[in-house]
DNA sequence: ACCTGAACACCGTTCAAGT
DNA sequence: ACCTGAACACCGTTCAAGT
């Protein structure tokens, strides 16, 4: 066969079946997806960094749909409410994937490029230097443990034995269907009371 | 050969060996164990529910090295603060296996104990009842999200380039090393806080 | 019941050969 | 530069055969 006239496979196209595959399955493989695209497997690695290549890119695919837009609204501590919801429903889009994203950090500048936004967010309000990281990687915990969440297949309480943890069903049937969503809510405002106060009293000093 | 008088295999050394590879490569394969084993890959399948079993176990094993006894203290936010420390400090002792273990929730009676004791102890302390599981599943959030921070190789910002995001560098430094330990200390004390405030307004009314 | 040895389908990755 | 086709080492899983 040889080269073709046009580029039968891109970057894009390749991230765009992965994605797919991991909607689909929860995960993907090399074989797969140049199945799906009509193409020899090692083709694939003429356009890509190997499977972990794959894996990159759809972090990149999935952190780019954060709608950044969200660090513009004001007081401060609106912004950073919306990034947090931005950020939480990005990952909620592909909840198969997120086993598979959340391992390691992004790389894509462009991602880099929101903390940046953030950390200046936190200064400007006021934050001492030394406190911004501790405020924004706590904010992340809080969103991606709660993204996690989103991700199990089951709820650990779904396979409680009601005879045997009484109170947990109970308390699992008060809670009604939305608790992945009060439990982010909730873990949401105490950060940004905590916050909040916190501002404060850097300002009195 | 056929069936040796006494067996060479059990579960409870298929767990360690797995973890041990995993504590050392992130990674583990069922003919990897059986070398470590001196025995063929075939006759772990006796003895274990396939790959997706050794991960369970794994879980299990994790888990259970949770010191259970925090939910002893009281009142009742410091059984809460000492759980969630103790949770993650189990966590954190294998930071490689965070990624293969915190994608599915523990099955183990042994471990679902924990959340009845830990529901158990809200009750008491006064919260409504359809209160409990947001709450637990926020502090959740929070234990796990800054576990997935431990699990990662290399933070996000330390692929950040100094020139390209000068704040989010600079921030970094003023952080110092701690900034993982400082995050989730921050984010319990906030969840903490809030969880107080909370049961306050329920006694109220 | 428990281990061996061999088999099967699948995977990630590489690379000479072609255009 | 980009695709094919074949190769290699590895994986998860099953199973007849042995004791």
């Amino acid at each position: 066969m040889g080269r073709p006239r046009t580029p039968l496979l891109d970057r894009e196209r390749i991230t765009t079946t992965a994605l797919e595959l991991v909607d689909e399955q929860g995960e993907f493989s090399v074989p797969q997806i140049a199945r799906r695209l009509g193409v020899q497997t090692g083709s694939v690695y003429h356009h890509v960094d190997g499977r972990d290549g794959i894996v990159e890119l759809l972090r990149e695919r999935v952190a780019r749909s954060i709608d950044i837009t969200t660090l513009d609204a004001r007081p401060w501590d609106a912004a950073l409410a919306g990034w947090a919801r931005a950020y939480r429903a990005a990952f909620a889009a592909h909840p198969k994937a997120i086993p598979l994203l959340m391992t390691n950090p992004v790389r894509a500048p462009r991602v880099l490029q929101q903390y940046e936004r953030a950390v200046t967010l936190l200064q400007s309000a006021g934050f001492p230097t030394a406190e911004v990281m501790p405020v924004l990687v706590a904010l992340e915990n809080v969103v991606l443990g709660s993204a996690l969440d989103l991700a199990a297949p089951e709820a650990m309480w779904e396979i409680a034995d009601a005879s045997a943890t009484p109170r947990l069903a109970e308390a699992l049937d008060a809670a009604g269907p939305h608790r992945a969503d009060l439990a982010f809510d909730l873990a949401l405002e105490a950060f940004l009371a905590h916050a909040r106060r916190r501002l404060e009293e850097c300002r009195e000093e």
